[in-house]
DNA sequence: AGAGATATACATATGGACGG
DNA sequence: CCGTCCATATGTATATCTCT
């Protein structure tokens, strides 16, 4: 039952969808996403900033039915593509392909046409999301992380994961935690303090003192990520446009991590602004790299 | 009529609380 | 310590409404 949604409808523009997609990736690049779950920080500045651009602010609800429809979409996208070779696609992750690739999709699912007539934008954005495969997690974490939630982060990709586990550096714990036991996804994680030698309180006091130190934990947490993201924000090295930035810097398949180029197109788009402004007004990989190696002076094959 | 946005119900996953 | 319960959030399917 849609409550009077004339009055409360949401018409997403191209540019809307694509600004809260890149929002979500840029809060999960802060870490502020575990397991899927946003947390209540990211959601807060993901509607701030939505507020910010567009004048208009929006209940979590909505943006939660855009990411489904997005989902939705991708999911269609996958379907299109899946187990394909030899796509082509627009800047924006869209298919793109000859009549005859897609009269043959629509045999094989009528529903492939709506697609066709209308492709699905931000598909770069959705497979980022969506995909579960976090190609710069590791690298997101590490430069602005100061918590330990890489440790819940989803890693499906084995390769992701064990280079996260190779390069991140310690963990620098906010909170002094014991080390995770050797099943450190077991069913049972408590983020309560478990004192190991000294002597039992009563059960109560115990609970008491637990709650206390999780309500204090907690309440740093959320602290700590406000500030942390207040910080991202307002400084001019670590703008948005820098997140943006490096999320299409780790989008680059030609660019292998902590290459000479890798690095040096990281310092080239960390110095200004316009540095970044410019590499991201490019709208496909290949000029993007030839621009990066132009300035830089590196070669992607060094 | 069909597409898009939204609400709702149900299933599922996760993590904390609690009691034995 | 462990099993169970509960709260919360997501995923999916479906229905409704508006707009083109």
């Amino acid at each position: 039952m849609a409550s009077d949604p004339g009055s409360d409808t949401v018409l997403w523009s191209d540019e809307q969808t694509r600004f809260v997609l890149q929002l979500r990736i840029e809060e999960e690049l802060k870490g502020n996403v575990k397991n899927k779950v946003l947390h209540e920080t990211a959601r807060k500045t993901i509607a701030d900033k939505f507020y910010d651009t567009y004048g208009v602010r929006h209940p979590w609800i909505k943006f939660r039915n855009k990411f489904n429809s997005c989902k939705k979409q991708y999911g269609a996208m996958k379907r299109l593509t899946h187990n394909r070779t030899g796509l082509g696609y627009h800047p924006d992750g869209s298919i793109d392909m000859s009549d005859d690739w897609w009269e043959q999709r629509c045999k094989e699912w009528p529903g492939a046409r709506k697609y066709k007539d209308k492709p699905v934008a931000n598909a770069d954005l959705m497979k980022q999301i969506f995909s579960g495969v976090h190609e710069s997690g590791a690298e997101g974490w590490s430069a602005q992380q100061g918590e330990n939630e890489l440790d819940n982060m989803e890693v499906e990709n084995d390769d992701a994961a064990s280079e996260a586990r190779q390069t991140n550096p310690p963990a620098r714990h906010t909170n002094p935690e014991p080390d995770a036991p050797s099943s450190s996804n077991g069913p049972r994680v408590s983020n309560a303090p478990r004192a190991s030698t000294v002597p039992k309180p009563s059960r109560k006091r115990r609970a008491e003192q637990a709650a206390y130190v999780m309500r204090s934990s907690l309440q740093s947490r959320d602290d700590i990520l406000s500030h942390k993201n207040h910080l991202i924000e307002s400084h001019p090295d670590l703008s948005c446009s820098q997140l943006k930035a490096m999320s299409v810097l780790h989008s680059l398949s030609s660019i292998r991590m902590w290459s000479p180029l890798y690095k040096a197109a990281y310092k080239h788009l960390r110095e200004a602004a316009t540095n970044r402004q410019t590499f991201l007004s490019y709208e496909d990989d290949e000029n993007k790299i030839i621009y990066l190696e132009e300035e830089t002076g590196e070669s992607r094959y060094a």
